[in-house]
DNA sequence: ACAACTTGGCTTTTT
DNA sequence: GCCAAGTTGT
């Protein structure tokens, strides 16, 4: 049996915990996957079959990780047959296993966004709409809680609602037609569809129910309600539940996350128990006071507060810099300053609140020469290319992607266009056929000329031969006999103008032909479709390789669930991070606050925040205003980065006139409302936007933005 | 049908 | 500052 000597008690309690609902509230840091692995180990060493278990996470990535920690535990003979993977896949296989058996389709499709929003354009245009009106992605956003609170289009429609709201309900009935005669579901119908497959058919729900004797969930408080529903019902029989999760990491609300569904677990499993994970191993001391700082005026929230047997560490420092030039540039020397003090390259991260500030620390780590990888942003398979290819696949697949035919019809050119496109969609549509079929037999599409008709044969003939093997022969292969048949290659070096560009492009292709071999040699065995499959279900942090030693830039999103050394969190000022569409609702800004809270609980030794006076956006350089997430927060002496002259800045004054410049100087006795009196020991910029570090007789240093501080200057 | 050009619109975060 | 959609001309 595992000796249990590795974990601290209350880990230890929720390991062994009998069967029964149980709630694991796990700080940052406190050891939950640890937990997670252990548990379904005990289980395992303790003769518990492993097809009983059932263990869901949010992305791959975890799902991955876990699996390889329970089999270091008790071997991969004994972890054979457990389901861990995230909602989604979860979902799919349950509805690949299942849907065959009630007389539909499982050879569905999955939509990603970008198939999402062009089908949904295609819908305002069927719906006479003006997309002015009714954007897209905001349609998408609406269908998309819809179904999180598992309302289909009738239920929708039964909301009460006005004019508006009876328009999109009629796009959400085209969007779900769109998606039915395509054969695609989308994110959210995966979830959506298993929980209605397991409520209507008896049979299907006993079977899963009896056999999820064990149902884990991490990351509970980033469950939505259709996902909280599934839960439930997956766990109906033995309601052995066993959550974790930490409503101070709770920063999927925009997505339909309810906390909700773990705050009020105890009202669900009345007879829960639950057990609070308090002790941190990953920072320091000083790292989880400036964090826990930050979260605490949160009003929303379980009291809560990590301690840790460490020292207090490294005071988290904030640069103040002029422009994001200089923010990266110094985010590149304080790398470059990590190493040489025997740090890894992939031990430091540069976390932000938007990837459209990626730009700069990319070009800073050029400059110096520093490996880096970027998680995320324009992600490889939403590049051109790929798209391009992947609509060719798809439709070796999924016989009924009419959306990927448009796209594989339209690139490269061979004369059809969208009208002709129409025609044979429709036709295809009203009769049920699929798109060889259509093309194969174009001369029955009405109003189509002997030209296209000529050309719609043409394709055909190119995707056919594809199409035949397509479940036999090797992935690479068929990619590779797609790319040559496609013309795609010559369409990337035929239009470019850009030899560099095309030259990316073309690599990109050749990465793609390395992941279907990647993926062969993983002996998933599900041919292409597995392929897809995997590569829609997958997020751009389950893409990253972490055993490359680069730097690392990601979204602070990505970020959750990881650790680094140092961590540079940048970008932190007022509209950007809080961002400017959370600030007018405090539901938002206080999510805001979670993900600032993730973000710093990501260091493990050092923590760097920092601002830019000024920063380019929308094209237009504006002011930049410090955080309030920065507002007191308790951290080290102002950083002397800029040469002396540079260290006082000119503000504007309100309206047209002189600038005008308040300088706070070192010596200056001030009083700050909370700490009292006490002695500036050193300055940055000056009057509001001045941040100051000040001597506290009897309450150390404490690094404070003038402007939030309410700071007085006292006379003498 | 398609390519070149212009306009305008706007950006969170992601399974 | 960028990209994507719409408009024009061949």
């Amino acid at each position: 049996m595992l000796s249990l000597d590795a974990l601290n008690r209350p880990q230890r309690e929720a390991v062994t915990h009998p069967a029964g609902p149980l709630l694991v509230l796990a700080g940052a840091g406190s050891g939950k996957t640890r937990v997670l692995t252990w548990r379904i180990a005990r289980l395992l060493a303790g003769g518990e079959d492993p097809g009983s278990i059932l263990a869901i996470t949010f992305t791959n990535r975890a799902a991955r990780e876990m699996k390889e920690r329970v089999r270091a535990l008790v071997g991969s003979k004994v972890s054979e047959g457990m389901w861990i993977s995230t909602f989604h896949s979860a979902c799919v296989r349950l509805l690949r296993q299942e849907l065959g058996r009630v007389g539909r389709s499982p050879g569905f499709t999955i939509f990603d966004a970008d198939d999402q929003h062009t089908l949904m354009r295609r819908c305002l245009q069927r719906a006479q709409l003006a997309e002015r009106q009714y954007a897209p992605a905001l349609v998408l956003s609406m269908v998309s809680q819809a179904k999180s609170r598992l309302e289909g289009p009738a239920e929708f429609a039964a909301r009460p609602g006005g004019y508006q709201h009876q328009r999109i309900y009629e796009l959400y009935r085209l969007y779900q037609e769109g998606l039915r005669e395509n054969h695609a579901l989308d994110f959210d119908d995966l979830i959506l569809e298993t929980v209605l497959l397991m409520r209507e058919h008896t049979d299907i729900r006993r079977h899963y129910q009896g056999r999820f004797r064990h149902v884990l969930v991490d990351e509970y408080q980033d469950t939505n309600f259709a996902q909280y529903e599934l839960v439930k019902l997956w766990a109906a029989q033995h309601r052995s539940v066993f959550a974790v999760g930490d409503d101070d990491q709770s920063i999927y609300r925009f997505r339909g996350a309810e906390v909700r569904n773990l705050l009020s677990f105890e009202a669900d499993y009345p007879d829960a128990k639950v057990i609070k994970l308090e002790e941190n191993y990953r920072s320091t001391q000083n790292i989880l006071d400036a964090a826990h700082y930050v979260v605490s005026q949160n009003l929303y929230r379980r009291e809560k507060r990590l301690w840790t047997q460490r020292p207090a560490g490294e005071p988290v420092l904030v640069l103040a810099v002029e422009d994001p030039g200089q923010e990266a540039e110094l985010v590149a020397r304080g790398v470059e300053e990590r190493v040489a003090a025997g740090v890894a390259l992939s031990q430091c991260a540069v976390l932000y609140r938007t990837h459209a500030q990626s730009r700069p620390f990319e070009e800073a780590c050029v400059r110096r020469g520093l490996p880096y990888s970027i998680v995320g942003g324009v992600g490889f398979y939403a590049r051109k290319e790929i798209r391009d290819l992947l609509a060719y696949l798809r439709l070796l697949v999924n016989p009924y992607d009419y959306l990927s035919l448009r796209r594989a019809a339209q690139v490269p050119r061979r004369g059809l266009g969208e009208a002709s496109l129409t025609r044979l969609e429709e036709h295809g549509r009203r009769n049920g056929l699929t798109v060889l079929e259509v093309l194969a037999r174009a001369e029955d599409v009405e109003g189509l000329g002997p030209r296209q008709v000529r050309a719609a044969g043409a394709l055909g003939e190119l995707l056919s031969p594809l199409a035949t093997p397509a479940l036999t022969t090797s992935v690479r292969c068929l990619v590779q006999s797609t790319l040559d048949g496609s013309g795609l290659r010559d369409e990337i070096t035929g239009e470019a103008t850009d030899l560099a560009e095309a030259q990316g492009r073309l690599e990109n292709l050749e990465e793609f032909l390395s992941a279907c071999e990647e993926y062969e040699r993983s002996g998933d065995g599900r041919g292409l479709a597995g392929f897809l499959e995997g590569m829609a279900l997958m997020t751009d942090g389950d893409r990253w390789d972490d055993k490359q030693d680069r730097v690392v830039m990601m979204s602070l999103h990505s970020a959750k669930g990881l650790e680094f050394d140092t961590v540079f969190l940048v970008g932190l000022e007022e509209g950007l991070f809080p961002h400017a569409r959370s600030l007018d609702d405090n539901q938002e800004l206080e999510e805001e606050r979670r993900l600032c809270y993730v973000g710093m609980t990501r260091a493990k030794n050092r923590l760097y925040l920092s601002w830019a006076r000024e920063r380019a956006l929308f094209g237009r350089r504006a002011a930049g205003i410090p955080s309030r997430f920065l507002a007191g927060l308790p951290c080290g002496p102002a950083q002397p980065l800029f040469p002396p002259e540079r260290a006082s800045v000119h503000r504007p004054a309100p309206g047209p006139g002189p600038e005008v410049t308040v300088p706070w100087r070192v010596g200056e006795r001030v009083r700050h409302p909370r700490f009292g009196g006490g002695t500036i020991v050193a300055v940055q910029g000056a009057g509001e936007t001045a941040q100051v570090a000040v001597a506290f007789p009897g309450n150390g240093i404490k690094q404070l933005l003038v402007q939030y501080a309410g700071l007085e200057r006292k006379e003498g």
